[in-house]
DNA sequence: TTTATATTTTACCAACTGGTAAAACTAAGG
DNA sequence: CCTTAGTTTTACCAGTTGGTAAAATATAAA
């Protein structure tokens, strides 16, 4: 055996992510206990402590993995693609993140609404380079006149807000539409929506 | 003096309250202690308890008021004025909200994101109610051709979320936007965003 | 089978949690 | 000034918290 893992530290890894995933998310890091986490992925909390030696190692690997998925949507945005396509399409992946990937982006949601306390240095140092970069290449597509001028950062928020919202919010938004599903109208709201502010 | 309550007692509670959203807003209701509280309001613990008997009851009643506060400015929207006004009038009401009442847009949130245990019989009952009344306002405006088709709980949805968010997501909008200000930008985006959704 | 290593359990701890009882203090009216 | 009600402090409690030590058990290589 090499000094990879066994694969009882992979499954027993893996489950404790996907538990602290389930109650970091539903709590945010003060509210989660470890025993909460070590009940959800039926380990003792001693032995969930013997993989991950304390509560803050486990959100901090949550999170930085997490983050790779998260910025991927927006690098994946192509100077050289057709503009509203290219938009469009990192809408879609949003949105789709927010259907399929609901957890994670309320444990995002809710480090970023307590202040970041734990990846601020990464909102200021990836997302602002990422999204500067972005911006810029929006900015271009503005000045060449290939979409209608929009400040280029809200237009990036705008996009957040609109698709994390049906995750973040999903209880509140299945208050309000207690039959149809979310997700497919949304996908046609926000097409119309981006088409009329992108349209030159 | 009548069964009124003293000035000690209102300041007291008024100190309590403000403590509390600024706690509940920063930590979501497990992740905030009393003590927390008590200190943030400089007063000692037990004399805290003299006045809220349980956490419980500061949280309840925090969310309490908010709510009303919280439905205002979509109440206002008059079936009787001019479409587009209306529904601007309250974007503007919405992002002044978040601009003036950032800890309470974030106390909304984390309740919400951590599934509304504590007020979903609100959002079931009051706020879908109105949420359904306006739609229909908003539905009629669309069948008289006064505004664009749109579909009209989205069109509330993505109210919520793009103002919303300047105060939910502000550690990374300021992230992000190192020297301007978000709000003076944002509201003008909106502007735009909505002038094109909405226009015939 | 033996042995070394990896994993799990048991028993525990100090700090913190929400909350209480009762004593001590303060303020205001008569 | 005295009384009474309102307010604050002190001392406390049982349950929970994150985390540890060490014994017990399982696994796998030799």
């Amino acid at each position: 055996m090499v000094d990879r893992e066994s694969r009882i530290q992979k499954r027993n890894k893996d489950a404790i992510m996907n538990a602290a995933l389930e109650i970091f998310s539903m709590y945010g890091f003060r509210g989660a206990t470890v025993d909460l986490i070590a009940k959800a992925c039926g380990l003792s909390k001693p032995n969930l402590l013997y993989y991950f030696q304390t509560k803050e190692e486990i959100h901090v690997q949550l999170l930085s993995r997490l983050m790779d998925t998260w910025l991927d949507p927006l690098k994946e945005m192509d100077e050289n693609g057709d503009p509203f396509n290219e938009i469009m399409a990192y809408v879609r992946r949003k949105l789709h993140m927010s259907k399929t990937l609901p957890r994670e982006s309320r444990l995002f949601a809710n480090e970023i609404i307590q202040g970041a306390p734990r990846i601020n240095h990464v909102l200021q140092n990836d997302l602002k380079t990422l999204v500067d970069e972005k911006a810029l290449v929006i900015q271009k597509w503005v000045d060449k006149g290939l979409i209608a001028k929009v400040h280029p950062y809200h237009l990036i928020f705008s996009i957040w807000s609109l698709t994390q919202h049906y995750a973040d919010f999903d209880v509140q938004v299945q208050a309000v539409l207690t039959d149809e599903d979310p997700f497919e109208n949304a996908e046609s709201y926000l097409e119309t929506l981006f088409s009329k502010l992108l349209a030159i």
